[in-house]
DNA sequence: CGAGAGCTTGACTTAGATCAATCCGCGTGG
DNA sequence: CCACGCGGATTGATCTAAGTCAAGCTCTCG
Protein backbone atom coordinates (compact mmCIF):
# COMPACT_ATOMS: atom_id res chain seq x y z
CA UNK A 1 0.00 0.00 0.00
CA UNK A 2 0.99 3.30 -0.98
CA UNK A 3 2.29 5.82 2.12
CA UNK A 4 0.39 9.14 0.85
CA UNK A 5 1.42 11.94 2.97
CA UNK A 6 -0.24 13.31 5.61
CA UNK A 7 -2.65 15.95 3.89
CA UNK A 8 -3.14 18.54 6.45
CA UNK A 9 -3.46 22.16 6.17
CA UNK A 10 -2.60 24.34 9.14
CA UNK A 11 -5.01 27.50 9.21
CA UNK A 12 -3.72 29.19 12.16
CA UNK A 13 -5.10 29.01 15.79
CA UNK A 14 -8.62 28.70 17.06
CA UNK A 15 -10.35 31.19 18.09
CA UNK A 16 -12.48 29.29 20.38
CA UNK A 17 -14.53 32.81 21.66
CA UNK A 18 -16.23 33.20 17.90
CA UNK A 19 -16.57 29.63 16.78
CA UNK A 20 -19.08 29.31 14.47
CA UNK A 21 -20.31 26.63 15.29
CA UNK A 22 -19.84 26.27 18.87
CA UNK A 23 -23.38 25.43 20.21
CA UNK A 24 -22.07 22.13 18.71
CA UNK A 25 -19.25 21.25 20.06
CA UNK A 26 -17.87 20.47 23.47
CA UNK A 27 -17.19 24.37 24.21
CA UNK A 28 -20.97 25.19 24.02
CA UNK A 29 -21.46 26.70 27.43
CA UNK A 30 -17.96 28.78 28.17
CA UNK A 31 -18.24 31.44 29.27
CA UNK A 32 -15.75 34.52 28.91
CA UNK A 33 -13.65 33.78 31.80
CA UNK A 34 -13.30 30.04 30.96
CA UNK A 35 -11.44 30.96 27.87
CA UNK A 36 -8.57 32.67 30.20
CA UNK A 37 -8.01 28.84 31.27
CA UNK A 38 -6.88 27.77 27.74
CA UNK A 39 -3.25 28.17 27.91
CA UNK A 40 -2.37 25.73 25.05
CA UNK A 41 -3.24 26.71 21.27
CA UNK A 42 -6.47 25.09 20.21
CA UNK A 43 -5.59 24.39 16.31
CA UNK A 44 -7.64 24.52 13.28
CA UNK A 45 -6.69 21.92 10.44
CA UNK A 46 -8.34 21.34 7.08
CA UNK A 47 -7.56 17.86 6.21
CA UNK A 48 -7.78 15.77 2.78
CA UNK A 49 -9.70 12.62 1.99
CA UNK A 50 -7.41 9.93 3.21
CA UNK A 51 -5.38 11.58 5.93
CA UNK A 52 -5.12 10.37 9.41
CA UNK A 53 -5.84 12.05 12.53
CA UNK A 54 -4.09 9.36 14.71
CA UNK A 55 -3.62 5.44 14.81
CA UNK A 56 -4.61 2.80 17.43
CA UNK A 57 -2.03 2.79 19.84
CA UNK A 58 -0.54 6.27 19.16
CA UNK A 59 -0.24 8.13 23.09
CA UNK A 60 -2.89 10.37 23.13
CA UNK A 61 -1.96 14.59 23.22
CA UNK A 62 -5.08 15.42 21.97
CA UNK A 63 -8.38 15.25 21.05
CA UNK A 64 -10.15 16.82 17.81
CA UNK A 65 -14.07 18.28 17.01
CA UNK A 66 -14.64 17.57 13.60
CA UNK A 67 -16.26 20.80 12.17
CA UNK A 68 -17.02 19.83 8.96
CA UNK A 69 -16.04 16.55 6.44
CA UNK A 70 -16.51 13.01 7.31
CA UNK A 71 -14.15 10.85 9.87
CA UNK A 72 -14.23 7.40 10.39
CA UNK A 73 -12.81 5.60 13.26
CA UNK A 74 -11.33 1.97 11.97
CA UNK A 75 -10.48 -1.15 14.96
CA UNK A 76 -8.30 -4.02 13.75
CA UNK A 77 -8.40 -7.04 14.79
CA UNK A 78 -5.71 -9.32 15.31
CA UNK A 79 -5.85 -11.80 12.21
CA UNK A 80 -5.83 -8.34 10.06
CA UNK A 81 -9.26 -8.13 9.62
CA UNK A 82 -10.50 -4.33 10.45
CA UNK A 83 -13.96 -3.33 11.11
CA UNK A 84 -15.18 0.35 11.06
CA UNK A 85 -17.14 0.91 13.73
CA UNK A 86 -18.21 4.53 13.51
CA UNK A 87 -18.55 7.49 11.46
CA UNK A 88 -17.84 11.14 12.93
CA UNK A 89 -19.63 14.50 10.84
CA UNK A 90 -19.64 17.59 12.41
CA UNK A 91 -19.78 18.03 16.40
CA UNK A 92 -18.81 14.98 16.85
CA UNK A 93 -15.52 14.27 18.93
CA UNK A 94 -12.42 11.99 17.53
CA UNK A 95 -10.26 10.81 20.37
CA UNK A 96 -12.35 10.91 24.04
CA UNK A 97 -10.74 8.22 25.42
CA UNK A 98 -7.76 10.09 25.75
CA UNK A 99 -9.21 12.42 28.25
CA UNK A 100 -9.80 9.55 29.94
CA UNK A 101 -6.55 8.63 30.11
CA UNK A 102 -6.21 6.06 27.42
CA UNK A 103 -4.07 6.03 23.99
CA UNK A 104 -6.17 5.91 21.22
CA UNK A 105 -8.05 2.44 20.73
CA UNK A 106 -8.64 3.55 16.53
CA UNK A 107 -7.15 4.66 13.64
CA UNK A 108 -8.90 7.88 12.34
CA UNK A 109 -9.04 8.59 8.67
CA UNK A 110 -10.60 11.12 6.72
CA UNK A 111 -13.07 10.45 4.22
CA UNK A 112 -14.55 13.65 3.26
CA UNK A 113 -12.71 16.80 3.83
CA UNK A 114 -12.22 17.45 6.66
CA UNK A 115 -12.04 21.15 9.19
CA UNK A 116 -11.23 19.84 12.80
CA UNK A 117 -10.12 21.80 15.87
CA UNK A 118 -7.15 20.18 17.51
CA UNK A 119 -7.71 19.88 21.36
CA UNK A 120 -4.88 19.30 22.92
CA UNK A 121 -5.51 16.84 26.39
CA UNK A 122 -4.22 19.37 28.68
CA UNK A 123 -6.65 21.92 27.47
CA UNK A 124 -9.63 19.64 28.50
CA UNK A 125 -8.60 18.54 31.72
CA UNK A 126 -7.96 22.17 33.07
CA UNK A 127 -11.48 23.04 31.70
CA UNK A 128 -12.76 20.07 33.30
CA UNK A 129 -11.62 20.63 36.27
CA UNK A 130 -11.90 24.54 36.61
CA UNK A 131 -15.36 25.34 35.52
CA UNK A 132 -18.71 22.40 35.79
CA UNK A 133 -19.71 23.50 32.45
CA UNK A 134 -18.33 21.81 30.29
CA UNK A 135 -18.83 19.03 32.46
CA UNK A 136 -22.48 18.58 30.97
CA UNK A 137 -21.04 18.93 27.44
CA UNK A 138 -18.45 15.94 27.45
CA UNK A 139 -20.60 13.63 29.28
CA UNK A 140 -23.11 14.51 25.88
CA UNK A 141 -20.52 13.67 23.61
CA UNK A 142 -19.74 10.37 25.81
CA UNK A 143 -23.37 9.53 25.85
CA UNK A 144 -23.99 10.77 21.88
CA UNK A 145 -20.76 8.09 21.11
CA UNK A 146 -22.15 4.81 22.99
CA UNK A 147 -25.48 5.48 21.72
CA UNK A 148 -24.30 4.72 18.07
CA UNK A 149 -22.03 2.29 19.07
CA UNK A 150 -25.22 0.52 20.25
CA UNK A 151 -26.89 1.54 17.44
CA UNK A 152 -24.40 0.78 14.74
CA UNK A 153 -24.08 -2.71 16.52
CA UNK A 154 -27.70 -3.49 16.96
CA UNK A 155 -29.02 -1.99 13.12
CA UNK A 156 -25.96 -2.17 10.72
CA UNK A 157 -25.06 -5.76 11.63
CA UNK A 158 -28.74 -7.80 12.03
CA UNK A 159 -30.44 -9.17 9.50
CA UNK A 160 -29.41 -9.72 6.10
CA UNK A 161 -27.32 -7.96 3.33
CA UNK A 162 -30.09 -6.07 2.03
CA UNK A 163 -31.40 -5.06 5.36
CA UNK A 164 -28.14 -3.85 6.20
CA UNK A 165 -27.51 -1.98 2.89
CA UNK A 166 -30.98 -0.17 3.43
CA UNK A 167 -30.24 0.54 7.05
CA UNK A 168 -26.53 2.03 5.94
CA UNK A 169 -28.11 4.22 3.28
CA UNK A 170 -31.06 5.72 5.77
CA UNK A 171 -28.02 6.09 8.12
CA UNK A 172 -25.66 8.17 5.54
CA UNK A 173 -29.02 10.18 4.56
CA UNK A 174 -29.63 11.31 8.05
CA UNK A 175 -26.14 12.62 8.18
CA UNK A 176 -25.89 15.07 5.40
CA UNK A 177 -28.63 17.36 5.74
CA UNK A 178 -29.66 17.60 1.84
CA UNK A 179 -31.53 14.84 1.49
CA UNK A 180 -29.02 13.28 -0.68
CA UNK A 181 -26.46 10.36 0.30
CA UNK A 182 -22.68 10.22 -0.69
CA UNK A 183 -22.09 6.39 -0.26
CA UNK A 184 -18.67 5.17 1.04
CA UNK A 185 -16.30 3.24 -1.42
CA UNK A 186 -17.70 -0.78 -1.43
CA UNK A 187 -14.64 -1.59 0.94
CA UNK A 188 -15.71 0.69 3.40
CA UNK A 189 -19.00 -0.20 3.05
CA UNK A 190 -18.27 -4.17 3.59
CA UNK A 191 -16.10 -3.19 7.04
CA UNK A 192 -19.17 -1.31 7.98
CA UNK A 193 -22.01 -3.86 7.33
CA UNK A 194 -19.45 -7.44 7.94
CA UNK A 195 -19.86 -8.29 4.15
CA UNK A 196 -17.22 -8.33 1.13
CA UNK A 197 -17.27 -5.91 -1.01
CA UNK A 198 -18.12 -8.04 -3.84
CA UNK A 199 -21.61 -8.08 -1.73
CA UNK A 200 -21.81 -4.43 -0.97
CA UNK A 201 -21.15 -3.55 -4.91
CA UNK A 202 -23.83 -6.74 -5.60
CA UNK A 203 -26.80 -5.00 -3.37
CA UNK A 204 -26.16 -1.23 -4.10
CA UNK A 205 -26.33 -2.57 -7.79
CA UNK A 206 -29.48 -4.45 -7.15
CA UNK A 207 -30.70 -1.21 -5.21
CA UNK A 208 -30.28 0.67 -8.57
CA UNK A 209 -31.94 -1.89 -10.41
CA UNK A 210 -35.05 -1.85 -8.24
CA UNK A 211 -35.31 2.01 -8.36
CA UNK A 212 -35.34 2.67 -4.06
CA UNK A 213 -31.93 4.73 -4.74
CA UNK A 214 -30.98 7.03 -7.75
CA UNK A 215 -27.27 7.58 -8.90
CA UNK A 216 -26.89 11.23 -9.34
CA UNK A 217 -23.93 12.02 -9.57
CA UNK A 218 -20.89 8.85 -8.84
CA UNK A 219 -21.31 7.12 -5.99
CA UNK A 220 -24.07 10.20 -4.78
CA UNK A 221 -27.56 8.78 -4.52
CA UNK A 222 -31.15 9.92 -3.89
CA UNK A 223 -33.01 8.05 -1.84
CA UNK A 224 -36.49 6.55 -2.13
CA UNK A 225 -37.10 6.41 1.52
CA UNK A 226 -40.07 4.65 2.25
CA UNK A 227 -38.90 2.03 0.32
CA UNK A 228 -36.02 1.24 1.85
CA UNK A 229 -37.64 1.29 4.91
CA UNK A 230 -39.46 -0.97 4.30
CA UNK A 231 -36.46 -3.42 3.23
CA UNK A 232 -34.97 -2.46 6.35
CA UNK A 233 -37.93 -4.36 8.11
CA UNK A 234 -39.10 -7.04 5.94
CA UNK A 235 -36.13 -7.60 4.22
CA UNK B 1 -43.57 -16.04 26.67
CA UNK B 2 -45.13 -16.42 31.03
CA UNK B 3 -44.59 -12.80 33.04
CA UNK B 4 -42.28 -13.70 35.59
CA UNK B 5 -42.36 -12.04 38.69
CA UNK B 6 -39.47 -9.45 38.82
CA UNK B 7 -37.67 -10.76 42.23
CA UNK B 8 -35.82 -8.42 43.96
CA UNK B 9 -35.39 -8.13 47.59
CA UNK B 10 -35.02 -5.03 48.88
CA UNK B 11 -31.84 -5.15 51.44
CA UNK B 12 -31.83 -1.76 52.67
CA UNK B 13 -30.02 1.42 52.32
CA UNK B 14 -26.78 1.21 51.22
CA UNK B 15 -23.63 2.42 53.21
CA UNK B 16 -22.07 3.86 50.56
CA UNK B 17 -19.07 5.31 52.84
CA UNK B 18 -18.23 1.62 53.86
CA UNK B 19 -18.82 -0.22 50.84
CA UNK B 20 -16.72 -3.20 50.37
CA UNK B 21 -15.71 -2.30 46.63
CA UNK B 22 -15.94 0.96 46.77
CA UNK B 23 -12.41 1.28 44.96
CA UNK B 24 -14.28 -0.21 41.95
CA UNK B 25 -17.28 1.50 41.80
CA UNK B 26 -18.34 5.61 41.34
CA UNK B 27 -17.48 6.49 43.95
CA UNK B 28 -14.10 5.57 44.81
CA UNK B 29 -12.54 8.81 45.37
CA UNK B 30 -15.28 10.28 47.45
CA UNK B 31 -14.19 11.58 50.82
CA UNK B 32 -16.52 12.39 53.72
CA UNK B 33 -17.60 15.59 53.43
CA UNK B 34 -18.62 14.76 49.98
CA UNK B 35 -21.50 11.74 51.07
CA UNK B 36 -22.94 14.56 52.82
CA UNK B 37 -24.75 15.57 49.49
CA UNK B 38 -26.61 12.43 48.95
CA UNK B 39 -30.13 13.35 50.29
CA UNK B 40 -31.45 10.51 48.54
CA UNK B 41 -31.30 6.55 49.61
CA UNK B 42 -28.62 4.94 47.64
CA UNK B 43 -30.89 1.20 47.82
CA UNK B 44 -29.48 -2.25 47.58
CA UNK B 45 -30.88 -5.11 45.68
CA UNK B 46 -30.75 -8.61 45.56
CA UNK B 47 -31.90 -9.88 41.89
CA UNK B 48 -32.12 -13.04 40.81
CA UNK B 49 -31.61 -14.67 37.16
CA UNK B 50 -34.77 -13.55 34.89
CA UNK B 51 -34.95 -9.90 37.15
CA UNK B 52 -35.80 -7.12 35.05
CA UNK B 53 -33.56 -3.68 35.79
CA UNK B 54 -35.44 -1.38 33.91
CA UNK B 55 -36.83 -1.69 29.97
CA UNK B 56 -36.15 0.81 27.09
CA UNK B 57 -37.73 3.97 27.42
CA UNK B 58 -38.66 3.81 30.80
CA UNK B 59 -37.76 7.25 32.16
CA UNK B 60 -35.02 6.61 33.88
CA UNK B 61 -34.86 7.90 37.53
CA UNK B 62 -31.89 6.02 38.56
CA UNK B 63 -28.89 4.49 37.37
CA UNK B 64 -27.36 1.18 39.10
CA UNK B 65 -23.82 -0.26 40.28
CA UNK B 66 -23.51 -3.82 39.84
CA UNK B 67 -21.78 -5.63 42.79
CA UNK B 68 -21.78 -9.05 41.72
CA UNK B 69 -23.16 -11.14 39.34
CA UNK B 70 -23.89 -10.60 35.61
CA UNK B 71 -26.52 -8.34 33.59
CA UNK B 72 -27.24 -8.51 30.03
CA UNK B 73 -28.16 -5.01 27.96
CA UNK B 74 -30.45 -6.08 24.94
CA UNK B 75 -31.46 -3.87 22.54
CA UNK B 76 -34.62 -4.55 20.19
CA UNK B 77 -34.97 -4.00 16.72
CA UNK B 78 -38.37 -2.45 15.12
CA UNK B 79 -38.68 -6.27 13.40
CA UNK B 80 -38.74 -7.90 16.56
CA UNK B 81 -35.26 -9.04 16.41
CA UNK B 82 -32.65 -8.61 19.65
CA UNK B 83 -29.31 -7.96 19.93
CA UNK B 84 -27.51 -8.35 23.39
CA UNK B 85 -24.97 -5.20 23.11
CA UNK B 86 -22.45 -5.48 26.59
CA UNK B 87 -22.45 -7.52 29.40
CA UNK B 88 -21.80 -6.14 32.68
CA UNK B 89 -20.24 -7.33 35.92
CA UNK B 90 -19.02 -6.41 39.32
CA UNK B 91 -17.95 -2.58 38.97
CA UNK B 92 -19.77 -1.59 35.82
CA UNK B 93 -22.83 0.60 35.57
CA UNK B 94 -26.26 -0.07 34.53
CA UNK B 95 -27.83 3.03 32.66
CA UNK B 96 -25.26 5.94 32.75
CA UNK B 97 -26.93 7.40 29.62
CA UNK B 98 -30.01 8.70 32.02
CA UNK B 99 -27.15 11.07 33.42
CA UNK B 100 -27.12 12.56 30.20
CA UNK B 101 -30.84 13.20 30.52
CA UNK B 102 -32.14 10.24 28.44
CA UNK B 103 -34.38 7.38 28.97
CA UNK B 104 -32.89 4.11 28.94
CA UNK B 105 -31.91 2.74 25.62
CA UNK B 106 -32.17 -1.04 26.75
CA UNK B 107 -33.14 -3.48 28.73
CA UNK B 108 -31.21 -4.45 31.55
CA UNK B 109 -31.70 -8.13 32.70
CA UNK B 110 -29.88 -10.15 35.55
CA UNK B 111 -28.35 -13.14 33.89
CA UNK B 112 -26.85 -14.12 37.51
CA UNK B 113 -28.18 -13.42 40.57
CA UNK B 114 -26.92 -9.68 41.12
CA UNK B 115 -26.66 -7.47 44.16
CA UNK B 116 -26.92 -3.69 42.96
CA UNK B 117 -27.06 -0.44 44.26
CA UNK B 118 -29.52 1.66 42.89
CA UNK B 119 -28.58 5.14 42.63
CA UNK B 120 -31.10 8.00 42.05
CA UNK B 121 -30.15 10.28 39.31
CA UNK B 122 -30.50 13.36 41.60
CA UNK B 123 -27.80 11.88 43.81
CA UNK B 124 -25.63 11.48 41.13
CA UNK B 125 -25.90 14.81 39.56
CA UNK B 126 -26.06 16.78 42.41
CA UNK B 127 -22.25 15.09 43.58
CA UNK B 128 -21.10 15.67 40.10
CA UNK B 129 -22.10 19.31 40.38
CA UNK B 130 -20.34 19.77 43.46
CA UNK B 131 -17.59 17.48 43.82
CA UNK B 132 -15.06 17.38 40.74
CA UNK B 133 -13.37 13.85 42.61
CA UNK B 134 -16.54 12.06 40.51
CA UNK B 135 -15.75 13.34 38.00
CA UNK B 136 -13.11 10.96 36.78
CA UNK B 137 -14.72 7.62 37.77
CA UNK B 138 -17.35 8.64 35.92
CA UNK B 139 -15.96 9.24 32.49
CA UNK B 140 -13.82 5.96 33.29
CA UNK B 141 -17.65 4.64 33.24
CA UNK B 142 -18.28 6.20 30.12
CA UNK B 143 -15.00 5.27 28.55
CA UNK B 144 -14.93 1.47 29.60
CA UNK B 145 -18.26 1.37 28.55
CA UNK B 146 -17.24 2.75 24.97
CA UNK B 147 -14.54 0.72 24.66
CA UNK B 148 -16.34 -2.76 25.31
CA UNK B 149 -19.09 -1.54 22.73
CA UNK B 150 -16.14 -1.33 19.91
CA UNK B 151 -14.80 -4.49 21.12
CA UNK B 152 -18.01 -6.35 20.77
CA UNK B 153 -18.53 -5.28 17.41
CA UNK B 154 -14.92 -6.21 16.27
CA UNK B 155 -14.35 -9.52 18.34
CA UNK B 156 -17.41 -10.86 18.32
CA UNK B 157 -19.33 -9.82 15.51
CA UNK B 158 -16.63 -10.57 13.06
CA UNK B 159 -15.23 -14.09 11.91
CA UNK B 160 -16.44 -17.22 11.37
CA UNK B 161 -19.34 -18.92 13.87
CA UNK B 162 -15.90 -20.46 15.27
CA UNK B 163 -13.82 -17.47 15.46
CA UNK B 164 -16.70 -15.49 17.33
CA UNK B 165 -17.58 -18.20 19.60
CA UNK B 166 -13.97 -18.60 20.63
CA UNK B 167 -13.50 -15.27 21.55
CA UNK B 168 -16.94 -14.85 23.63
CA UNK B 169 -15.55 -18.04 25.53
CA UNK B 170 -12.55 -15.91 26.29
CA UNK B 171 -14.08 -12.77 26.75
CA UNK B 172 -16.71 -14.77 29.44
CA UNK B 173 -13.80 -16.74 31.02
CA UNK B 174 -11.60 -12.80 31.30
CA UNK B 175 -14.85 -11.95 33.30
CA UNK B 176 -15.05 -14.75 35.78
CA UNK B 177 -11.52 -14.83 37.87
CA UNK B 178 -11.81 -18.59 38.81
CA UNK B 179 -10.59 -19.45 35.21
CA UNK B 180 -13.73 -21.16 34.36
CA UNK B 181 -16.62 -20.13 31.70
CA UNK B 182 -20.47 -20.15 32.99
CA UNK B 183 -21.45 -20.06 29.19
CA UNK B 184 -25.20 -18.23 28.68
CA UNK B 185 -28.51 -20.27 27.38
CA UNK B 186 -28.00 -20.62 23.78
CA UNK B 187 -30.13 -18.34 22.53
CA UNK B 188 -28.42 -15.61 24.53
CA UNK B 189 -25.31 -16.88 22.76
CA UNK B 190 -27.09 -15.85 19.60
CA UNK B 191 -27.87 -12.35 20.29
CA UNK B 192 -24.71 -11.75 21.29
CA UNK B 193 -22.82 -13.20 18.11
CA UNK B 194 -25.40 -12.75 15.47
CA UNK B 195 -26.20 -16.37 14.81
CA UNK B 196 -28.92 -19.14 15.29
CA UNK B 197 -29.81 -21.10 18.55
CA UNK B 198 -28.84 -23.98 16.55
CA UNK B 199 -25.55 -22.79 15.30
CA UNK B 200 -24.63 -22.40 18.58
CA UNK B 201 -25.66 -25.19 19.98
CA UNK B 202 -23.38 -27.30 17.20
CA UNK B 203 -20.92 -24.81 17.43
CA UNK B 204 -20.39 -25.38 20.78
CA UNK B 205 -21.02 -29.34 20.52
CA UNK B 206 -18.34 -28.67 17.99
CA UNK B 207 -15.67 -27.08 20.65
CA UNK B 208 -16.42 -30.39 23.54
CA UNK B 209 -15.63 -32.60 20.32
CA UNK B 210 -12.56 -31.06 19.54
CA UNK B 211 -11.85 -30.99 23.56
CA UNK B 212 -10.79 -27.02 23.46
CA UNK B 213 -13.45 -26.88 26.32
CA UNK B 214 -14.88 -29.35 29.11
CA UNK B 215 -18.15 -29.22 30.31
CA UNK B 216 -17.02 -29.29 34.45
CA UNK B 217 -21.18 -28.75 35.55
CA UNK B 218 -23.78 -28.60 33.30
CA UNK B 219 -23.16 -24.97 30.73
CA UNK B 220 -19.61 -24.69 33.17
CA UNK B 221 -16.51 -25.01 30.79
CA UNK B 222 -12.74 -25.27 31.03
CA UNK B 223 -11.19 -24.03 28.69
CA UNK B 224 -7.83 -24.67 26.52
CA UNK B 225 -7.23 -20.98 26.16
CA UNK B 226 -4.57 -21.47 23.68
CA UNK B 227 -6.07 -23.60 21.42
CA UNK B 228 -9.58 -21.25 21.43
CA UNK B 229 -7.27 -18.35 20.94
CA UNK B 230 -5.34 -20.38 17.79
CA UNK B 231 -9.27 -20.97 16.60
CA UNK B 232 -10.25 -17.27 17.23
CA UNK B 233 -7.31 -15.87 14.65
CA UNK B 234 -7.26 -19.02 12.42
CA UNK B 235 -10.84 -19.97 12.15
C1' DC C 1 -45.53 -38.68 36.36
C1' DG C 2 -46.13 -35.09 32.99
C1' DA C 3 -45.18 -30.60 31.01
C1' DG C 4 -42.37 -27.27 29.52
C1' DA C 5 -37.98 -25.07 28.59
C1' DG C 6 -33.88 -25.51 26.73
C1' DC C 7 -30.53 -28.43 24.10
C1' DT C 8 -29.09 -31.41 20.36
C1' DT C 9 -29.02 -33.47 15.89
C1' DG C 10 -30.31 -34.37 11.13
C1' DA C 11 -31.65 -33.19 6.29
C1' DC C 12 -32.10 -29.70 3.26
C1' DT C 13 -31.84 -24.82 1.41
C1' DT C 14 -29.77 -20.57 0.65
C1' DA C 15 -27.41 -16.18 1.37
C1' DG C 16 -23.23 -14.68 1.04
C1' DA C 17 -18.20 -15.82 0.31
C1' DT C 18 -14.78 -16.96 -2.93
C1' DC C 19 -12.32 -16.93 -7.18
C1' DA C 20 -11.75 -14.92 -11.47
C1' DA C 21 -12.51 -11.94 -15.34
C1' DT C 22 -13.75 -7.54 -17.13
C1' DC C 23 -14.93 -2.88 -17.12
C1' DC C 24 -14.64 1.94 -16.23
C1' DG C 25 -12.71 6.54 -15.16
C1' DC C 26 -8.80 9.11 -14.57
C1' DG C 27 -4.22 10.77 -14.19
C1' DT C 28 0.44 10.28 -16.12
C1' DG C 29 3.93 10.32 -19.18
C1' DG C 30 5.63 9.58 -23.86
C1' DC D 1 -3.16 13.63 -28.12
C1' DC D 2 -3.27 8.97 -26.97
C1' DA D 3 -1.76 4.63 -24.80
C1' DC D 4 -1.07 2.83 -20.53
C1' DG D 5 -1.74 1.53 -15.85
C1' DC D 6 -4.04 1.49 -11.69
C1' DG D 7 -7.70 1.54 -8.25
C1' DG D 8 -12.13 0.70 -7.71
C1' DA D 9 -16.69 -1.32 -9.41
C1' DT D 10 -19.12 -4.85 -11.51
C1' DT D 11 -20.55 -9.33 -12.90
C1' DG D 12 -20.48 -14.30 -13.40
C1' DA D 13 -19.82 -19.19 -11.81
C1' DT D 14 -19.20 -21.96 -8.09
C1' DC D 15 -18.76 -23.33 -3.20
C1' DT D 16 -19.83 -23.44 1.60
C1' DA D 17 -21.08 -21.75 6.10
C1' DA D 18 -24.90 -20.87 8.34
C1' DG D 19 -30.00 -20.64 8.31
C1' DT D 20 -34.34 -23.24 8.29
C1' DC D 21 -37.47 -26.74 9.44
C1' DA D 22 -38.42 -30.62 12.03
C1' DA D 23 -37.86 -34.22 15.36
C1' DG D 24 -36.24 -36.07 19.54
C1' DC D 25 -33.69 -35.61 23.86
C1' DT D 26 -32.81 -34.18 28.81
C1' DC D 27 -33.44 -31.80 32.58
C1' DT D 28 -36.11 -29.68 36.27
C1' DC D 29 -39.95 -28.69 38.81
C1' DG D 30 -44.63 -28.84 40.14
Amino acid sequence: MRRTQIEAAWLGKAECRNCGIRDLVLFADLQEADFQLIHQPVEELMLDSGATLYRPGDDGAAAFTIRSGLVKLVQYLPDGNRRIVRLLRAGAVAGLEVLAGRSYEHAAEVLQPALVCRLPREVVERLNQETPRLHRQLMNKWSESLRLADEWLTELNTGTSRQRMARLFLHLASLDEDGLCRMLVREDVGAILSLTTETSSRTVAEFKRLGVVREIRPNTFQLEAEALEKIAVDG
